[in-house]
DNA sequence: GCCAACGTTGGC
DNA sequence: GCCAACGTTGGC
């Protein structure tokens, strides 16, 4: 079964309707460990994204995508105009990883960390943890169903 | 803009 | 390997 995972970023950066207008994108410039670990080792084609919108005016779940190519080396890790450049980083031994990623859909609205707060069910959400800045985190079927559900999408 | 929480760096 | 200093994340 396609695992689930929510994947956080700036709006100001790069936002749902970014990618919707792009269809798909490759999710660069992750550069921490433990995200580079799920990226790197268990992201796979077909697994589902919250694309969650971090920093934002309406912070929360923005909307839907899902992994379309996986184990794709970051190609800003190369680029030295990059701010995302890693002088440490070879072509044959990459250090940080880019799956593809495609737009499934955008939600009607935001579910916002605040009704996620209230939904007992999303109580175990990792998002919801104290301190928790990463950037990519697993979420189970049941949060995942959920989600879905509260936003009003069938798959 | 503030600031708590966390990750990374580098001296020892 | 320890840990202080520093930089970053991200909610508010």
């Amino acid at each position: 079964m396609a695992a689930k995972w929510l994947a956080k970023s700036e709006p100001s950066v790069y936002s749902i309707d970014d990618l919707k207008k792009d269809k798909k994108t490759l999710w660069t410039g992750v550069r921490n460990y433990q995200a580079r670990n799920f990226l790197r080792d268990h992201w796979r084609e077909g697994d589902w994204i919250l694309f969650y919108h971090s920093n934002a005016e309406e912070t929360g779940i923005a909307g839907l995508a899902k992994v379309s190519k996986s184990k794709s080396p970051d190609p800003t890790q190369f680029d030295s105009k990059s701010e995302y450049f890693d002088p440490k980083a070879k072509r044959e031994t990459p250090i940080w990883y880019a799956p593809e990623v495609t737009f499934v859909r955008k939600f009607d609205e935001v579910l916002t960390l605040t009704q996620i707060k209230l939904e007992k069910k999303l109580s175990t959400m990792a998002v919801l943890k104290k301190g928790n800045r990463l950037s990519v985190q697993p979420v189970t079927d049941a949060e995942f169903n959920r989600i879905i559900e509260i936003a009003g999408v069938k798959l």
